[in-house]
DNA sequence: TGTACATCAGTGAACGCGCGTTCACTGATGTAC
DNA sequence: TGTACATCAGTGAACGCGCGTTCACTGATGTAC
């Protein structure tokens, strides 16, 4: 690749770096592109050689964590415990969930904000979302519970990503995990007993 | 009270209103002062007359709800099934709770925005959902749970907000709180348990 | 009850701020011969 | 390898749009006598 090439990318890496340190401090909604360049360390009008506007940044960084992410799904798909009347499949779960969003929290989150202004965002959380709600949805198929399992499938989802967004002071990952694991393990449980 | 008071109290409850339609339509975040005027029929001025800014309209609707529940509160202090051990008494809690998310659904909504971005409401957010939660607190403080009730309490608030706001379609009010409902209550036996 | 003046809710055009976006320019990298 | 021209990432001052906010004005209600 041509050193030009290469000074390009860097930038655009760099932009990208500050975009998400910005929208950490500041919140997407708030963050203005200006904001964006000057923790770059480069002129406004370098925003637009790389980028069409604010959310054309956001758009690129959910590129990013979604390639990073196919990787984790397909290691997810094979090989890990999958019967939720086990308490070890849940917890294998909660585990990768709150792991997946503890790295993720920044753009997450500016993705959710987004969503609350901009039609298209929202239609592309839902779809990101919904791979994961339908891996759940196969798992909770298993357990007899009454009705659609995308409906219990979305109270876990949701439940997992609120307390996650939301977590209590002084609470630690680890009784965080383990708290919502016997708090869905038996909820489930009940819900199959219904 | 003269007739001037009484035009100028009728245009600011018009005002009101059209602002809980506009945030209703457009969302808090993008509805601008005059989408509210032109909704009422007013002057854009005429708006300045009677708030602030968009704020402003928001605290007084806060207000309104706040009064309006102030009295509903009393009401379920007193009287009402509170050993969470018996699934009527979580029942009960939940079904109140749907209601009353039903009932106000825009202007809380439009509190959640407005928290995004301005740091004073999503202060008084906590203070509105405080009392809220450490009455949840206060049931579960019967089911010796281990750790804080706190922490219980805000998987329990945060999931009813978050599924309330998140419903799958086609599903019924009744529906989505026979599912919480028995979700939660298994849920928490499962944390008092353990 | 009537008249003259004061007040004040409501009006909407105009102003101005903040910020996104553009664009003429620079200088370094790339290409052609 | 050297020279002359082309390209293109990066620059930052300037432009302009959208929208919040103001303000001089109107006419209806209130007050004083």
């Amino acid at each position: 690749m041509s050193v030009r090439k290469q000074q390009a990318a860097q930038t655009e890496l760099e932009l990208k770096a500050a975009a998400v340190r910005v929208f950490a401090r500041t919140g997407y909604l708030k963050a203005k592109i200006t904001d964006i360049t000057a923790e770059a360390g480069r002129a406004t009008g370098s925003f637009y050689k790389h980028f069409t506007g604010k959310e054309s940044v956001l758009e690129a960084l959910l590129a990013d964590l979604l390639t990073r992410t196919d990787d984790n799904l397909r290691a997810l798909e094979h090989g890990h415990p999958d019967d939720f009347r086990d308490r070890e499949a849940v917890r294998w779960h909660v585990a990768s969930f709150w792991d997946f969003q503890q790295q993720h929290r920044t753009v997450l989150v500016a993705l959710q904000q987004a969503s609350t202004v901009d039609a298209a965002f929202a239609r592309r959380q839902d779809e990101m979302l919904e791979p994961d709600l339908r891996h759940l949805a196969e798992h909770l198929s298993g357990l007899a519970l009454p009705g659609d399992p995308i409906v219990a499938a979305t109270i876990v989802s949701r439940l997992m990503w609120s307390f996650a967004t939301a977590t209590p002071p002084h609470t630690s990952d680890d009784e965080a995990i383990e708290t919502l694991t016997t708090f869905i393990h038996a909820g489930l449980a009940g819900l199959g007993r219904s």
